[in-house]
DNA sequence: AGCTTATTAATTGTATACAATATCATATAT
DNA sequence: ATATATGATATTGTATACAATTAATAAGCT
């Protein structure tokens, strides 16, 4: 069975959260389910499904009876879920590292190879795809579901984030040689070193991205 | 303005909550909503949102035009709530430090006396709610909504599983101590100390709830 | 028999109409 | 004039009907 399209609830998402980080939807404004339904061409009911999934996600409140808030998405945000993010993140690479069997290190080499041919290509799209898989290897061998699917809560905003704010040269290539050092502590089997690495890994890639605001 | 009414799809999402925790719909379970339809006596829009909503807090999973399926409340889900709990709420206790004044301490001292005599009355549903109160005092000091709302949504699953398998006096007679502990860290101006005290009231949870299931 | 392809049934998703609630403006009383 | 109550309007929430998708079943082919 082929991959069909996505309800529409699950477009209306994605295209809000565009809107949301865009700034066309800014923080603090009240989203008015009319407007929505004018802005995005389909009924109220996805909509209000979309809501539920994106006040999940942290980037709007919604107030029963009342209505839709948008959240403030600026640095002392970022900042804030940067900081939960790096303790989850790095408690989960860290705990991965009992379950790296060879073939798994063998999976993250590929895909880091793959991530150095796409940057030499300045495919950054994919670039952001391949990020993407590389933790997630780490993620599923820490066997945490309930802190992968906040991290996967988080990557969603960072993607559109760096989809809207774009992903530069140098960033990419200090991406790299973090990966590098992650790759290295797991080969090593060296915990401490992993935990630096993961850190240092998540605090560049928060300091990038708010400079991008 | 008195408070009026929670809004359908909220009495419903408590409801299933309960009857998940319950075991009612154990894991695994796939949730037909002409099934819930009938459970609750709603129609289907207030059921949807509503398993939207449990989604976001990690008690369901939702496919696209599949279903839902119920995840499995069991040992090893909660241990790694707990560990990603402790992680937060031990970095948010800390941090709040900085930020406490004369006041806060007093109002963490109100409500501590307020839970020693709601223990000593054995009123746990008051003590439940206290808890929370007293912790809220703390997040919010803490300055980082993206983490205290994760530690929110946790909290309405912690609550519903003590209301389900209540809260024994021994359990409750160690929450005064260890909340005796933080105050004074907090008091001395410790973080250290409150970073263990936190860390010691966080696993000490866990580990009460694991062996009550 | 085993596999593929139609056909039917069950289930999820969407649109619309209506009800409940909240918000805002206006009038009224003190 | 300020505050309070009253009514009109806007907005959110719910129920129902229908469409789209998936799953289950049966038919046909090699």
């Amino acid at each position: 069975m082929v991959p069909l399209a996505d309800p529409t609830y699950s477009r209306v998402r994605e295209k809000l959260r565009e809107d949301i980080v865009s700034g066309y939807f800014s923080g603090g404004t009240r989203l008015k389910i009319a407007e929505l339904v004018n802005r995005y061409g389909v009924s109220q009911m996805p909509i209000r499904e979309a809501l539920q999934q994106l006040q999940g996600e942290g980037l709007i409140v919604i107030e029963p009876n009342k209505g839709a808030h948008v959240r403030q998405i600026d640095q002392s945000f970022l900042e804030n879920m940067y900081d939960i993010r790096q303790l989850i993140e790095v408690y989960l690479t860290v705990r991965s590292l009992r379950n790296f069997q060879p073939r798994d290190i063998k999976e993250l080499e590929t895909l880091h190879s793959k991530y150095v041919k796409a940057a030499n290509k300045s495919d950054f799209n994919q670039c952001l795809t391949l990020n993407k898989q590389f933790h997630s290897v780490i993620y599923k061998l820490a066997d945490n579901p309930e802190g992968q699917q906040i991290l996967e809560k988080h990557w969603q905003l960072i993607n559109t984030l760096r989809l809207t704010f774009g992903y530069s040269t140098e960033r990419i290539q200090k991406v790299i040689l973090e990966h590098q050092d992650i790759i290295t502590a797991i080969k090593d089997n060296d915990p401490i070193a992993l935990e630096m690495a993961a850190k240092n890994h998540c605090i560049n890639a928060k300091m990038d991205l708010i400079l991008k605001l």
